[in-house]
DNA sequence: TATATAATATACCATTTGGTATATTTATTT
DNA sequence: AAATAAATATACCAAATGGTATATTATATA
């Protein structure tokens, strides 16, 4: 069971989440996060060092939250091949279901740390190395299982999937035009059928 | 020729641009301003209404230098097949170039600028509108001297194209790895050859 | 129920924020 | 050179910043 400042900690973190995500680390303000949790600094503060240790319980958070629901919409299928399918499919609908999150952590965070000296960029790069591992290995498990060419350099071609996905990301809410990002889960599809089935 | 306000207006644009883009708009104080061009408030609120018309000022002139360069590469050749692959050339040494900005204005501004309540925002949309324009407009160019096929959507190209550069883009700064962009540019001079070519 | 402890609220701090009114300096014109 | 206009510097403002010390209130233990 959770104590009161646990369940306290885990409620300022799902409520400054997408603010967060929404306005930057340094754009987020201490008053930001008292409005939005009707908690006072006392109260914040009792739970996190600072304003730093927040924003990076909040990344994590999104991240969490993001990163699970991409493993569940993987386990709709068992083979590696449909898993990499099952990627595009997610990232096809990522548009709605990011705004939740306020925007994709990943980019976000990404711009966003860049002229800090947090070690939110850190946090950054960990994900995004995770994901292409993830990617890498599912590759590599298609490869065995014999769905998938042997001659694909699976490292390869995770830094390009994942490229293309954050760029079509990037495209579609800055333009506010979901087509960059339907375009490119077409296009991706194309290339694994193409160029990494057997 | 210009008056010394004038002289003073562009020395704090040129002086401010690069900051504004690592920083971003809430970022990027008065203080950090009247530092680096050694100014005091006095001179620089005489020359511009307030701060976000200096960051206006500073993403156009980020913007202006950017295109200018690109514009120049281009003209080494004067097939618009030709001009297409001296974008993707253009992009290929794009890390090292935009660091000298700040790093990539379109990139950085758009995603700070989107939980602003400045102008900024229609700024870099139509920025990347008209680029995306004239690569449609090179496209079509190609098509009537025949060295591009008949049957390629100029517009959805030139889309797919800026969105697969803006990726790259991402990825290269965020992961301070030149190979995603490298190796994206390699990936659409071999689309170019394969799709786009007659 | 009394006591100890944990959690939150309040009041305060120095510093910084963007912006302005006015004084001073620098250029231009007569 | 004197007068005028333009440009910059100085001094100031209220509001907001992140953070802290302490007071108060809940909660758990004895």
């Amino acid at each position: 069971m959770l104590t009161k400042s646990e369940k306290t900690t885990k409620y300022i973190i799902e409520t400054v989440a997408p603010i967060f995500n929404k306005k930057g680390y340094e754009a987020t303000s201490m008053k930001d996060i008292t409005s939005a949790t009707s908690l006072t600094k006392g109260a914040i503060y009792g739970n996190f060092k600072n304003k730093e240790a927040i924003a990076i319980a909040a990344f994590k958070e999104n991240v969490n939250v993001l990163l699970k629901k991409i493993a569940k919409h993987q386990n709709q299928s068992k083979s590696p091949l449909e898993k990499l399918y099952l990627i595009t499919d997610f990232y096809t609908n990522y548009y709605d279901y990011s705004k939740k999150l306020g925007g994709c952590p990943i980019l976000n965070i990404g711009v966003d740390a860049k002229h800090q000296e947090t070690s939110l960029l850190e946090h950054v790069r960990s994900v995004i190395n995770k994901t292409q591992y993830n990617i890498s290995k599912l590759i590599d498990w298609g490869k065995e299982t014999s769905e998938i060419k042997q001659e694909v350099n699976s490292q390869l071609f995770a830094k390009r999937l994942y490229s293309h996905i954050q760029g079509a990301i990037f495209m579609t809410y800055t333009m506010d035009d979901e087509q960059y990002l339907k375009q490119a889960m077409v296009e991706m599809n194309s290339i694994i059928k193409n160029e990494i089935e057997k």
